[in-house]
RNA sequence: UCCCCGGUAGCUCAAUGGUAGAGCGUUCGGCUGUUAACCGAAAUGUUGCAGGUUCGAGUCCUGCCCGGGGAGCCA
């Protein structure tokens, strides 16, 4: 009912503003137009800029602010790829400067002119403008909406396809693109092969109130993944090594800065590999990914403020504690979490403020854990399963353990959990046909890049959150 | 589901129960080195919705809607 609400909301908006926003053929120029000194220059983008100081070169993009002073224009121009200062004046370029002035935020352009480095410039170089074509004139009637200062989060929310523009969003991405070529990268070289969940899936693999539902074909009910865990371990019993990277879906009643409804996981599975391994595993990863934005995407680093020297620091080995020893060390700090109570995210916290680095607690009690979870067999009333909490109070960042290998015991977990047994046959064929020790766990892109970013909220670091109550746009 | 906070111009926010305002954006004018430029002027309102109290409600009361933060749960 909410969303039919907005939904409906959203549309009366929207062709309030197609009205307003009818364009003039005079707004857009075709773009076989292009001046001859566009024509003529070569197309670059901003970020390599520097690089040509001294001639003459095209850049397209839009207008991301424009501040006039008589007779000179300071256009700032954006492509995706950065932001540059250009300069022009009335005297010297009459044309190109009637052509700027008064343009409108985010209209599109493609400008030639030559690049001068300059200590006034943001960014430390300016393009001085020779030539402008307007790609498209966005209408005074209905400016951009977005400005150059602050904005409240449903504002920016509403416009997430237009929020994305900014630089802070822009380098967040292209850093949430870099985490996951490196975490790629890292499980490749490590043996590991790349395989997909499905999606759709039958039945729960966590807790069964946070599945979305929906209509299969002919009445039937499917379920967007929560995790595709049940699916790794089949595909590790058919290739060794595996692991998933794709979207899960949870439908918990979360409103906080750490959750999504859709949020996309890493999800390596082993066969013949035991906790120890995956912990390794885990850290080799979170330090792999960390490394390489911290060298490949230092700029967006910068642009966002990050503390880098705090990120520099993150390399395996990564401090270990068992759960016994994180209650006593809770308890030493005067919480009051007693052995078997779960940690919230205070507990987690504190945790993560004893160390500099990504903290692994392991052997959990038994009894918080799903039902696929192996158990200690020194110590039954434990789980062989660790979580990996990220510093600076961002929270667990990834989940896993070592599963249950044995068919009676999974069998009767299952039905502790009071899980649909029919829909796991497939899953206890596993056990029945070659059984073996298999360990795994999830990695929460996210919330990692979250860490990585330094951002308030996990809904800056996807490009269009799913959040509760917000599916728009 | 529960707790706390909020909803006023396109945006960010003001406004002792007593004439709804400012800044930004937009429009018009000025300015040859601006840095979310600056200076001058103009236009812009169903104060989330529905009731109630009152001579009078943006303000107080009740209900509802919407949003934010958090708890539980989780990556």
């Amino acid at each position: 009912m909410k969303f039919a609400r907005r939904l409906t909301a959203w549309k009366s908006l929207l062709t309030k503003r197609a009205e307003r926003t009818r364009i003039r053929d005079e707004d857009c120029l075709p773009l076989d137009t292009m001046s001859q000194e566009a024509q003529k220059s070569s197309v670059i983008t901003i970020e390599h800029a520097p690089e040509y100081a001294g001639e003459v070169v095209t850049v397209r993009g839009w207008l991301y602010n424009l501040r006039e002073s008589g007779k000179l224009l300071f256009p700032i121009f954006r492509d995706g790829t950065g932001v540059m200062q250009g300069v022009i004046s009335l005297k010297e370029q009459p044309q190109a400067f009637e052509a700027l002035k008064g343009l409108t935020q985010e209209s599109s352009v493609i400008v030639t002119g030559m690049i001068q480095a300059e200590p006034r410039a943001p960014g430390g170089c300016e393009i001085h403008i020779q030539a402008v074509e307007v790609v498209q004139k966005v209408p005074e009637s209905s400016p951009y909406p977005i400005q150059l200062k602050e904005h409240g989060v449903d504002f920016l929310l509403d416009q997430r396809h237009l929020w994305i523009r900014t630089p802070r969003q822009a380098a967040i991405l292209r850093i949430r693109a870099e985490a996951i070529r490196a975490a790629r990268n890292y499980m490749d070289a490590e043996g590991y092969t790349l395989t997909d969940a499905p999606v759709f899936t039958p039945a729960a693999c966590e807790g069964t109130t946070t599945l979305f539902e929906v209509n299969y074909i002919d009445d039937q009910k499917a379920y967007l993944t929560q995790s595709g865990q049940l699916y790794v371990e089949a595909t590790a019993a058919a290739l060794g090594k595996v692991y998933t990277f794709g979207p899960t879906f949870r439908a918990e009643k979360s409103k906080t800065r750490r959750h999504l409804t859709e949020f996309w996981m890493l999800e390596p599975e082993a066969a013949f590999a035991h906790l120890a391994d995956m912990m390794d595993l885990g850290e080799g990863l979170v330090s792999a990914i960390v490394q390489s934005v911290v060298k490949n995407r230092a700029r967006e680093l910068a642009a966002l403020g990050r503390d880098v020297s705090k990120l520099e620091k993150i390399a395996a080995p990564f401090p270990r504690v068992t759960y016994d020893e994180a209650v006593k060390v809770l308890q030493t700090a005067g919480n009051p979490t007693k052995w078997g109570d779960d940690f919230g995210g205070d507990e987690e916290t504190l945790l993560s403020k004893e160390f500099d680095k990504p903290v692994i607690i392991h052997r959990y009690p038994a009894a918080m854990k799903a039902f696929y979870m192996a158990t200690d067999s020194e110590r039954p009333e434990l789980s062989l399963s660790f979580d990996m909490i990220a510093p600076e109070g961002f929270g667990e960042i990834i989940g896993g353990g070592e599963r249950q290998s044995d068919y009676e015991t999974l069998v009767r977990r299952i039905r502790e959990s009071s899980l649909p047994e029919e829909a796991f046959q497939w899953y206890l064929d596993l056990r029945r046909y070659g059984s073996v020790p298999h360990a795994g766990f999830g990695l929460g892109l996210e919330r990692t890049v979250a860490w990585i970013c330094g951002t308030e909220h996990i809904r800056e670091v996807i490009p269009f959150p799913r959040m509760l109550y917000r599916v728009y746009p």
